[in-house]
DNA sequence: CAGGATCCCCTGTGATACTG
DNA sequence: CAGTATCACAGGGGATCCTG
């Protein structure tokens, strides 16, 4: 076994520094949760995703689905054509996730506004003190 | 009604800028989801929480307490007693949330080690390029 | 007990420009 | 089309010390 394959083992058994939270934070991420539920109905491109998940940065994008794909909730596929075609996809440990994922959005989408209105008061109350 | 209140009435109309993905962000969020679940039995001190909520800094609790509360999903009780006591409770917006949060942790700790282990191997394909 | 204040580094993020 | 490279800057986050 060579050096390299002893510290991935070491890491994986030290790896403890992977905890439940952090593996939130990746799947449940910013826009985590918009490109796995955007990836929901099957392979999507990448312009598709751009367009799908509002307000993500081509870079952030990027990003988002390196991250997701080294977590292994999605497949890249490149189709070496012209022009290029990559196509991602949820993996089953993903799709255990759609669920979950769609309740946290719709739950998201249904406070949004009490959310906002909160904040405003809670501003309003914390910042008086000082205007 | 006031300059400030126009203000936030217009911050409220301009909050498109409050998407989904930032709400989504705070709720479920690095340590958000371990304070909300670890507040779920009902009012839960500081202390207690720390030591709920596996790897939280005193500092990153206190802001994630700071923006639950500014979003309305707990309430924050001071009793001026001494020693000080501080209670945390969610609110029911929050309570909503419950469910979907532990299908969320249940999840990450069901595929932690299958995570881990696409991630190492992820590493190792792509780092022996260069290693 | 429950923080607040400060220092400081690192990562997240947008903007912009370039490429196979 | 699907990225990569670079810059620049705010915010995340730990460490440490201080307080009502």
């Amino acid at each position: 076994m060579s050096q390299r394959n002893m510290d991935v083992t070491r890491q994986l058994i030290e790896q403890e520094a992977c905890p439940v939270s952090e593996v939130i934070d990746h799947v449940a991420g910013k826009w985590s949760v918009g490109v796995i539920v955007a990836a929901a109905h099957g392979p999507v491109r990448f312009t598709e995703l751009e367009r799908a998940v509002n307000g993500v940065s081509r870079r952030m994008l990027t990003l988002t689905l390196r991250k997701l794909e080294r977590d292994g909730l999605l497949v890249r596929t490149v189709y070496p054509t012209v022009p290029p075609k990559v196509e991602y996809e949820l993996t089953d440990v993903a799709r255990e996730l759609l669920d979950t994922l769609r309740q946290l959005t719709d739950w998201a989408e249904r406070h949004r506004m009490t959310i906002t209105q909160a904040r405003a008061t809670y501003d309003l109350e914390n910042e008086s003190a000082a205007g």
